[in-house]
This record gives structure tokens, sequence and C-alpha cells, in this order.
DNA sequence: TCGCAGCCTTGAGGCAGATCAAGAACAAAG
DNA sequence: CTTTGTTCTTGATCTGCCTCAAGGCTGCGA
């Protein structure tokens, strides 16, 4: 199943324990200790949990001299798989997921990103994956070059793409652990958990989140059909430890019988 | 739906002639350019392709000053899982298997490393997976707080670090997509593939390879069973693909085969 | 040279999840 | 409200890999 190619324009609007990791969420523990501070990125709106956290005044000043915002509709492309890598976005609002297309066809999600994730940031001259959104959303995007510039002059800037890209690894690797052994439910209720941590990390309250992606979605970042997927969901409804509002809300109920299947404490010999 | 300048368009189907990357080995494309210098970190052995290559001869004794050399057996662990991560280290000699284990006791192997590769580089507290050596070799090990004060001297260092750790995720995702969507015999054809692959980059000639992974190791990084790893093995030896030595020596006779079945240009819909 | 321990190979059978298929719930537009 | 297209759910069947089991190599040490 490809997606059709969105029908919106990305529109610039003018300067204005040992507990697993999420998974999903590779700023995790980045963004402890930020305060709530009302000190927001003028250009971007998501300095409290983005890449521009760590900059002051003055950085931010040189910074936001050439970002960009844009307004993304659901189903666009923010960049596809093989595009020039000019820029490095920071996803402002809304939710993506990165795809990942094998030559034959075969594709694979390899994630999800959030408000405040940054976004194709690489070393190499193409991006490697592709990134569409699931919602309407915002990004703040930054030519690479003048990012090169900047680590120049900040270099805590630097150090910060470097702590985050470890996460990022690090939540690969549970990811990985997840996709060889877990089984088809474990991975839908560390899935889920995962979905529900990342959003209260900003600021939703609960207890209904938002599953902006779809069974197709989840089945191929967890690889499994979206048949599977569903009947995972449906016997967690009937487990009474979900409850679905409409198809994009759902409430965990029982939310520590899911983090028990899938944090592996499984059933296998301890 | 471009970009205002707009570049690339959408290739769902046939991404650009883009390679899978190998995803044992992270510091592919590191190397290159780095000249066969004879020019060696004297205390390490493994300037060329490590971490030091692009330090100058001040850097080095700076480094070296504070780092320190280990012979290590087959099986020792370089460091467990939950180990406070005092140092970083770089492996100079043999193959290691880095390891994440479940709270339940389920395993995975997460990656292997050979010569050259680095170990252990997290700014948390703890390692997040164990490293254990499958050959004997060495490890060049240096402290942690030793490193940050290089940082602050020498930035390049920094910004290896940082290229270093894109790669790996790079790799990583590959292996995700693996996990997601090859069958078994994609997945063996492809780690085989990557393994000559690692050591040629090493000076290795070929055409017989060291295979010091046991099948159990093999199976626990694809996600199968030993008993999976080793049919696919044989059935690659029936069709005359590869050649065994023993138990830990293995010819790529039909090399473009396995390539072919392990990069995902398989029977599916083209 | 022999024996032993660890690893590998191969077979038989079962099961989790894929595949195929039909219909129901939902959302957006007329 | 009805229509229409999309997404989700559920059932029936199939299959690739896992599991369990037995035996064969290989390499090392006595």
């Amino acid at each position: 199943m490809k997606w059709p190619e969105g029908h919106g324009e990305l529109r610039a609007t003018r300067p204005p324990g040992q507990v697993i990791m999420n998974p999903l969420d590779a700023t995790r523990g980045m963004m402890d200790g930020l305060g709530t501070e009302a000190n927001v990125c003028v250009k971007c709106g998501s300095r409290s949990i983005g890449l521009c956290a760590p900059l002051d005044v003055a950085a931010l000043d040189d910074m936001s001299g050439e970002s960009e915002r844009l307004t993304v509709e659901p189903r666009d492309a923010i960049f596809h798989q093989g595009d020039p890598a000019r820029y490095v976005y920071t996803l402002t609002e809304g939710m993506a997921r990165l795809t990942r297309v094998l030559p034959d066809g075969r594709q694979s999600v390899i994630g999800f990103r959030f408000a405040g994730d940054l976004l194709g940031f690489t070393p190499g001259s193409e991006h490697a994956f592709g990134a569409e959104m699931l919602t309407r959303g915002t990004v703040c995007r930054l030519d690479r070059r003048r990012l090169e510039q900047l680590f120049r002059r900040y270099p805590v800037l630097e150090r910060r793409f470097l702590d985050l890209c470890v996460k990022e690894l690090a939540a690969s690797q549970d990811h990985i652990l997840a996709l060889g052994r877990f089984n088809a439910e474990e991975r839908v209720a560390a899935f889920l958990v995962s979905l529900a941590e990342a959003q209260e990390r900003r600021g939703r309250p609960g207890p209904v989140f938002d599953l902006p992606a779809t069974r197709a979605d989840i089945g191929e970042f967890l690889g499994l059909t979206l048949e599977t997927v569903s009947r995972a969901i449906s016997a967690f409804r009937k487990r009474g430890w979900i409850r679905l509002h409409g198809h994009s809300g759902i409430e965990l109920v029982d939310r520590e019988s899911l983090i028990g299947l899938g944090s592996g404490e499984g059933s296998c010999a301890a």
C-alpha cells in the first residue's frame, strides 16, 4: 500500500531503571530539568523540548535568522528517502512517521516522531529515510550549512546533537530487541504505552490519547500485519485494559497490565 | 507537493540506487580517505580506523597518556549491562558481540563489533548493553571524564563521535528493517555478506572468512532460532553459494546470489 | 590415539502469525 | 440523511518458523 502523494503543499509562513526506553521517543530524558519556562523560541515555539533548549538569547537570535516555519498537512512528506539532505527539521506540532523503502518495494516504518523531536539530521548527503506527517502540524527547518556554522560558534549545540543521537540509538536498540524477541501482543502493548508516555511528556493529560497512526502504520513499525495489530487491540479491549474512542482515540484503563506485557517481564522462566 | 525550492519527488517503489548499509559495521565509510599511514597510535594500534584517526601527534600524546591496553579472552565480558559507564573502549583486535537482556531473562544480540570499532560510549551513567568477546583480542580503554576533557580540547574528536553515532543509527535502522521485513534466509544472507564486507574492509583478503559467532549468536542477532540459522546455511551450501571450512571458516562462492537475497530485491512485486 | 564436550545438522510436528475474505464502523461530503 | 471511501474487525485457512529430539562433526586435552 502506497500513500497517495499528499494533496496539500507545505506552506512557509514567513518569519514568525533499568527501564526499557521508550522506542518512540528519542528525546526522553532530554527535557528533564528544563523547567516550564515561558522562555519560548519566538520563531519555532518548541524551545523547551527541542534543539534550541540549551542556547542563550544571542544564539537564538542567530539561529532564528535562518530558520523557517512551515505548515504541513496530514500525509504530506517533510522529506523523502534519497532527497539531498539540505535541511534539518524540528517537528513543532503534530506527529510524523519515518519510513524506509527496500528496492523491491517492501516498506517499513522505522519510527514515529512528535512535537519537539528533531528530524533529518545526517552527516551524509542524502536522507536515508523519508518522513511523512500523520496529522496536521508545523516544522521548523534550518539549512544544514547554517547548522554547521552554528556548531562552530556554539559547541554546546553540537554536544546536544551527540546526546540526542545516543539516546536515539538506545531507543533503536530497544526496538531491535522488541522485534527480535517480543510476540505480537507484547509489541502492541509496548507501543501503546510508549505512545501514551510520549504524549504525556508533551503535556497531554490523558486519559484519552490520540492514535493518529493506522493499524497498517503500527503493523509496519512492529513487523506485524494490520490484522494482527487489530486482533491484539481487540484482545486488550476485551480484557478491559483499554477503551477505544472512535478510530483515533484510545484510553489506557489498566496501564499496569500493558506495561507488564510490554516490558519483557513475560511468562518466560525468570 | 514540493518545498518552495523543491527538489526530490516521491519514489515510493524504487528508491535511488541506495545500497542497504551494512548493519554490522557502523564505521563503514568513516575510514575512506584516511590513507594507509604508517602513523599508528603507539599505545592502541588502531588509529587508522578508530577514534583517534583525526587527531594530530600532540593530541595523540595527550590521549595515550591515559589510555590503557587490555588483552581479552574469548567469552570475556568487556563490560556488562548495567555497569557504571566509566570507560570508553576501542576494540583493537578480535570480534565482540553486544547483548541486551530483558527482565525475564530473554536475551538478544544487538550487534557485532570488529577491530577499530568503538564500544560503550554513552552520555548515561550506566552501560545499556553488555559487550563480550567472541575471539581473543585487545581493547584500548579510556576514562570517560578524560574523554570529556579531550572533547573540550579537540572539538574535531567530538564531531567524530557524532558522525560515528549517526552511522550507527543508520545501521540500526537497517537492522530494524531486516527484522521487520526479511524472512529467515534473507536475514542470514544479509548477515553473511555484511560479515565478509566488514572483514574485507579491515584488510582480510578472503575468500575464506572467520565466522566466530555460533549459530546461536547469529540467531539471537537475527531474531531466529539456531536451528533456523543452521537450515539457512545448509540451504546456501546445497545451492553452491557458500562453502564451509570447519566450524569457523566460511567462503562466499556466489556472493551475488547472497547479495540478491539479502538486500531486499526479493521476489516481491518490484 | 582416543574420548569428551560443545556445537552443528537434520527430521517431525505444532503453533503464532500471515494471508485471504467478508462485512461493520466511521468520517467526510453531498 | 444518504452516499462513498477508508479503516477496522473478525473468521477461516495456510505456512514459515519454532520446538523438541536424536545423532553427527570438530577440536581439544589426556
